[in-house]
DNA sequence: GTGCTTTTTTACCGTTTGGTAAACATGGCG
DNA sequence: CGCCATGTTTACCAAACGGTAAAAAAGCAC
């Protein structure tokens, strides 16, 4: 007989604990290895238990990797509410400095969602293939909907949208894959030093075209900056 | 008796078509899957043979994503050598609009390098897993390296290796995994209208971070955009 | 202790993986 | 034709994969 697992009881059953130990090691094994490469047994291994008694937790693979990214997704979210709300009575240049250091804090205690992201979010051409990939485009796009509601004006609209994915794609790119970014660099992935090199690069390469944003609309001249010769 | 594969051979025997033939199937099949998710029996299937004979040309699934990454990785540094010598004479952010273009024509007839590179650059923790992937960060350096070359002045060098370390990773980020960037904005990855938006996005980008490197250098002032008030 | 449910492990299945060995096919040369 | 090197396929291996079924262990009520 198939008795249903039954996951979503109220009592405080053994069980439950279990449960979370196996997400845990899930949401481990999962940013550090693509979907397809990492496996069932590698996160029994992580979690201290046998690898079939996850499967009596979550019906499968996809669904566990489906449970770990929304849980993921929604929490990045989340803090990207608080963050926001945070500095949204800043000027828009200190709001963006104050930004990256909340993310930069943020992915130095929590490194697995920025990880997960850029570790499936460069699946090529098949998308489907990757259960809940449509997560990542939706996350996306949900940040780009907080960042667009604190940049008041709206006329240029697609200016400011080109300019949040390009930061958000890099963010997850230099954040998500500080192994190889650090090492270009020569340094440790998670000393202070390169910590300080992406705090950095992110303020470097995007403060100047936010100010140029901001100069647009004031101006309301369209496509080129102010050249005064 | 293990007679060696003798693949350098000079007569052109059929082996080397075939071989060609099998170099062109795996470099196809790496840049749509990640290295571990990538199979020999899909580079069989995609050159039209049987898998096994992928081994009597190279002795390894390892040695020929190494053969398929070092020729990708040499390629596209040879191009970038022709693109920073045909702009070598233009003013610097005329130069950067160049190259942007040239980037996005070379990506769009030969997509492969960029998704192989954003493909596996990500791989977290386990770098020595993924064969060769030291290749990935010396192509950086190599590219930052010509970058640095048509940027005159070297008094900041640090800012200079942080702006082109962030548009390569950017570009590598954006034009690697255009499925779901373009997917983001709702458009077709393959289509001109998202080619369009990925040359306004690196324009829109970097060129004004490089007008503030190349101030700072004329006023010789440090860290601080000019602030006129 | 006996019962009964919940949790965990053991043993296994079918499939796919990278790789090997041997059989087979091909082509040029005498 | 035979001979032989080259090229290609067939059949197979051990290992790992995701998942299932049943046995075993643990927990709790009585």
């Amino acid at each position: 007989m198939t008795t249903k697992t039954q996951t979503g009881n109220i009592r405080d059953k053994k069980g439950i604990r279990t449960r979370e130990t196996i997400t845990r090691a899930a949401r481990k094994v999962f940013s550090e290895y693509p979907y397809h490469t990492a496996s069932m047994r590698m996160i029994g291994k992580e979690a201290g238990i046998e690898h079939p008694l996850i499967n009596y937790y979550f019906p499968s693979k996809a669904r566990l990797f489906e449970t770990v990214t929304s849980e993921i997704c929604s929490e990045f979210i989340r803090r990207n509410e608080e963050w926001f709300d945070e500095i949204r009575n800043l000027k828009i240049t200190d709001a963006l400095t104050s930004y990256i250091d909340r993310l930069l804090d943020y992915n130095a205690e929590n490194p697995e969602p920025l990880r997960l992201l850029a570790l499936n979010i460069t699946q090529a051409e098949h998308i489907t293939q990757i259960p809940g990939y449509q997560q990542f485009p939706d996350l996306i796009e949900k940040i780009q909907q907080l960042f667009m509601k604190i940049i008041p004006i709206k006329s240029t609209a697609q200016q400011v949208s080109i300019y949040i994915n390009s930061f958000v794609f890099l963010a997850i790119a230099l954040l998500g894959s500080s192994p190889c970014v650090a090492q270009v660099q020569g340094m440790e992935p998670g000393s202070a030093q390169f910590r300080e090199w992406l705090r950095s690069a992110l303020n470097m390469i995007f403060l100047p075209p936010l100010k140029d944003i901001i100069n647009i609309q004031v101006n309301t001249v369209r496509g080129q900056k102010k050249k005064s010769e």
